[in-house]
DNA sequence: GCCAACGTTGGC
DNA sequence: GCCAACGTTGGC
């Protein structure tokens, strides 16, 4: 089972807008990136989990858990001409992005912010793609390792 | 709101 | 294939 660390802004959709549905599946849309979209398609697999982060927000980091649910298909609002998410260049024989659906697990029983988890980035947390300078990825695998360190960071 | 870093586009 | 221009991301 692999963990993975999703981005959301919590104005446009927030751990709390997943929990308000508990037990659903909800497409996670509007992945937009070529690297990202790569591991939706081919890596994800259903039961793997995923860290909830909140981005561009008063306090960016981990909020909670995820579950993924399918496996990687196209996503449809590439081909909504009433989407944000649409692209007009992509051809629905070859389409060009994918989702998964996912589901809410729980929330952290406090979050972990982005501050919190910068301290580490010399030490347990070293090569954590998200505290690489730069690092825009809205999805990213977390490894064994950093997901434990995560995990006991929480309570 | 600012801006650094990055990805994509398109002219050449 | 190069690279300047542009758009986006996302922390601060």
């Amino acid at each position: 089972m692999q963990y993975w660390l999703m981005k959301s802004e919590p104005k446009v959709f927030g751990l709390d807008d997943l929990a308000a549905r508990p037990g659903q599946r909800e497409p996670w849309d509007g992945v937009r990136n070529y690297q990202a979209r790569n591991w939706l398609r081919d890596d994800m697999k259903p039961g793997d989990r995923a860290f909830f982060y909140h981005s561009n927000c008063e306090v960016p980091g981990i909020l909670g858990l995820m579950e993924i649910v399918t496996p990687g298909y196209p996503d449809p609002s590439q081909f909504d001409a009433t989407s944000r998410y649409f692209d007009p260049l992509s051809d629905p024989g070859r389409p060009r992005w994918y989702l998964v659906d996912v589901r809410y697990l729980r929330h952290l029983c406090h979050p972990i912010s982005l501050t919190t988890l910068r301290r580490y980035t010399d030490g347990p947390l070293a090569g954590f793609r998200l505290l690489q300078k730069g690092s825009r990825l809205s999805i990213m695998p977390v490894s064994e390792d950093h997901c434990q360190f995560i995990l006991d960071l929480e309570c």
